[in-house]
DNA sequence: TGCATCTGTCAAAGCGCTTTGGAACGACAT
DNA sequence: ATGTCGTTCCAAAGCGCTTTGACAGATGCA
């Protein structure tokens, strides 16, 4: 069944079947009734190839995957995928996925704009001067970026949340405990969003006369093998930090097994404030000692960027072209004031 | 550019160019020539749009991403994912990912074939009695699964590993090291390749007189965390299993944790032998004590998987129906003979 | 030389939709 | 009666490609 055939059978034009299916105004509603009851009745799809060559719009946003022989496919990623999705199904939208060599992401990103197989481009992962950000700009399709790039002009159209308050706010509050030495267990070291939160750890320690020193930082990919690991050195340390931050549930999930296995007491001995993006299988509530958190949603930050980037390409705009999310920080049970003897020679 | 332009700048007609640029036989190979430079210099590239509603191809394959509120999104799945998107970018194919809820599986599936947006559907995460085969066949619409549905009719095309032989020769191999206790820490129980290991693995035993007792086998998903809380059960039994079965090596990286954590030693208190999917992250040569696996690439089943899908979607078959791919048992120091003390009651 | 057969090319007809530029009609005011 | 709108609908022209059917011109065989 096709609109001529549909049309035929209504004994209307095909004008005015494609105008009443598609919300137009000059059609009468009587009308359009009886196109909406043919269309139930006959089962009747407009067929999409036709439809995109008609408007030139190909109903789908792209993206890249990265992925390498030595690439870790994280979590975040399906959790913020999940959230785009769930959006783009509900505006008939598809999302058309090229996985890349992160080495080639900028060829890949171009791959996927000229294919045609796209209206928008979507984009994650943001480093510091980010050499993505100038080809997207040449290119003259609609993109919206995840996160920013530190060091790059700030002229693109982004959905970022706020990493530096949000480690800046955690820090502020073990600070208000009495904590003085303070470690980081963080993301890739050349990821916008570690940049900042680093930023903002080491901003609110430098208002105390406090400074972070390198060997109290661990930049990972976000396991919690590698949480693991990295809180088990720190422990190690002769003067071991009572105050973590770190950049992810998961790696809190590791972070605190070392804090176990060393005996020690997660509120007590150690305080530790993670960021949630509130993965659906890592509550920082049902931790056994719940966590404090700065808590954003990243499916929800999926959806918005989904809603954002169908909206531009339907011309529905118009969108704040930036957007900066404020995180929550919430108390829970893994934060408690610095312990006394080792808070002596502190400020 | 398009081709009406590019034919008038060659003075040629559309129709000669078209055939030139899709390999047609009828077109002098001078002329071909011409025109391929021409394609380089004006930098054409044909309107996929116009192409699709032309062939009626789109140039894509379809697959539906389980997602959920409490889903996990397992590695296992991005590096299938890979090895798909591989070879699907070397024939400027692309895929369309369609997240749903596992339970409205058939219907997301059903959403996507007629959707228009694809050519052919992949489909994984079988089960017993899958109930997306019934659908798909009804569906005039070419499609491949990864792995199969046991209780099916196996007459719909699949690529699957033999998980019954390869958990059988697994356990065939403990077995005549002595072992007697056994345990398996395996996948979600209502997959299908979870339940063929576990046939492969009671066969196996059962040709020696033994059984194994349901307290013995763990269901979960692939995470290391749930491989280690499954395995710091078995180690809590009064008679522990000293052979273990492990669907991933993910589950057995948390259960060689819970066996350092108990004092035991691998491959001398405790056998273990994984399924090795191949994931580039988690070799099984790089584990303090080797792992002995049986071993199949998920990636290269997802190049594979493509290869037929897209060969079948280009008429370019005939590819086999069905292909049962033998795994690899690969002996390393994880695997020793069975414990002496504890083997005394043994057959 | 005549006739059949290839070769290389072309004009034109789709594919199924959207959208432009009217046109028919009744209502309303002049 | 005439002119002016507004409403509701339509015919036809694309969108850019593939593919069918036909046709010159070259070639082979008798």
């Amino acid at each position: 069944m096709n609109l001529k055939q549909l049309s035929e059978l209504l004994g209307l034009s095909q004008t005015t079947v494609s105008r009443a299916l598609n919300g137009y105004p000059e059609v009468n509603e009587a009308t359009r009734e009886r196109v909406l009851q043919a269309v139930k009745e006959t089962g009747y799809r407009p067929n999409k190839a036709a439809q995109r060559l008609a408007t030139g719009k190909a109903g789908s946003i792209g993206l890249v995957m990265p992925t390498a022989p030595d690439h870790y496919s994280d979590v975040h990623f399906g959790e913020f995928l999940t959230g785009l999705g769930e959006e783009a199904v509900r505006h008939d939208f598809h999302f058309v996925i090229m996985p890349a060599d992160p080495n080639d992401e900028v060829g890949a990103l171009r791959r996927l704009a000229i294919s045609g197989n796209v209206d928008a481009l979507f984009v994650a992962y943001m480093r510091g001067h980010d050499p993505r950000l100038p080809m997207l700009k040449s290119l003259s399709m609609p993109f919206l970026v995840h996160g920013r790039s530190i060091g790059s002009e700030p002229d693109y159209p982004y959905l970022d949340i706020d990493n530096e308050a949000a480690f800046y706010d955690a820090a502020r509050l073990l600070l208000q405990l009495g904590h003085t030495r303070f470690a980081l267990l963080n993301g890739p070291g050349h990821l916008d969003f570690a940049i900042r939160r680093k930023n903002g750890l080491v901003a609110a320690l430098s208002e105390r006369g406090l400074s972070l020193p390198e060997d109290c930082v661990s930049h990972t990919s976000m396991t919690d093998e590698l949480g693991q690991t990295a809180m088990e050195r720190f422990l190690q340390m002769p003067e071991r930090p009572t105050a973590i931050l770190c950049s992810s549930t998961v790696l809190a999930l590791g972070a605190i097994r070392a804090v176990n296995q060393a005996g020690l007491k997660l509120g007590e001995d150690i305080s530790l404030i993670a960021h949630d993006d509130v993965l659906p299988h890592l509550k920082p509530e049902n931790f056994s000692v719940p966590l404090t958190t700065t808590r954003s949603s990243l499916r929800a930050a999926g959806v918005r960027i989904a809603q954002r980037l169908i909206g531009t390409v339907k011309q529905e705009g118009p969108f704040p072209e930036q957007e900066l999310w404020k995180t929550e920080l919430i108390v829970r049970a893994s934060t408690g004031p610095a312990p006394r003897d080792q808070n002596l020679g502190g400020v």
